[in-house]
DNA sequence: TGACTGATTCAAGCGTGGTTGATGTGACGC
DNA sequence: GCGTCACATCAACCACGCTTGAATCAGTCA
């Protein structure tokens, strides 16, 4: 696998993406498992239009995955979205879940 | 040592601490040692108060703790920052550098 | 093809985090 | 006690991220 390293920009903009009590909520319900966006929004209850809105901004991060299922969207936690989330902390070379 | 458990709005307040260009530049300049204000700012070239600013935001999310030293005043990590950041992450149980 | 469900996008507005200029505080040397 | 250095705090302002209400889009079915 490519071991992509971000840029100082791109970490800190993942981390802006993630501290957001809304979009932290969405990564912790996908963290186990894909959703569609009305069971997300069963377990973070915004309303619908807002939902969409962060969930944008965390396909914009890479960090969730888009699936077209019929009517239904899918989101999942991207492949490497925990790690890239652990390299984005500042102190030294990216560390995270072994 | 006591394994105290953040509540989920402590993480997400740790997270919007970290998730700042210049608090960022901060704590990584503090990863390996410690540094008295001006030699901070030698580094992360901010007006000084402007520095302040995010470093009282950095010691009230316990990031990093504050010693002074006559007219100077030192600045290191906190001896759990970096666990408590990797914690602060979503996605299952604290995990971070092993 | 219209109605409905699931989901997204848009424009406008608001709250607040970050910045600035000014000021204050503590330590030090004379 | 005063001037200087290192650092912090304050009040005011502004940019922008987040929210809202409305509109639009994609898929499905009778």
């Amino acid at each position: 696998m490519v071991d992509v390293t971000l840029t100082r920009a791109e970490r800190i903009e993942l981390l802006q993406a993630v501290a957001d009590p809304v979009r932290w909520a969405v990564l912790e319900e996908l963290a186990d498992t894909t959703k569609c966006v009305c069971d997300i929004r069963k377990r973070v209850p915004v309303p619908a239009n807002l939902l969409s809105y962060h969930l944008k901004v965390l396909r914009d991060t890479g960090l969730v995955t888009a699936t077209r299922r019929g009517r239904w969207i899918d989101y999942a936690l991207a492949d490497d979205a925990r790690r890239l989330m652990h390299a984005a902390l500042p102190g030294g070379p990216a560390e995270g879940p072994a």
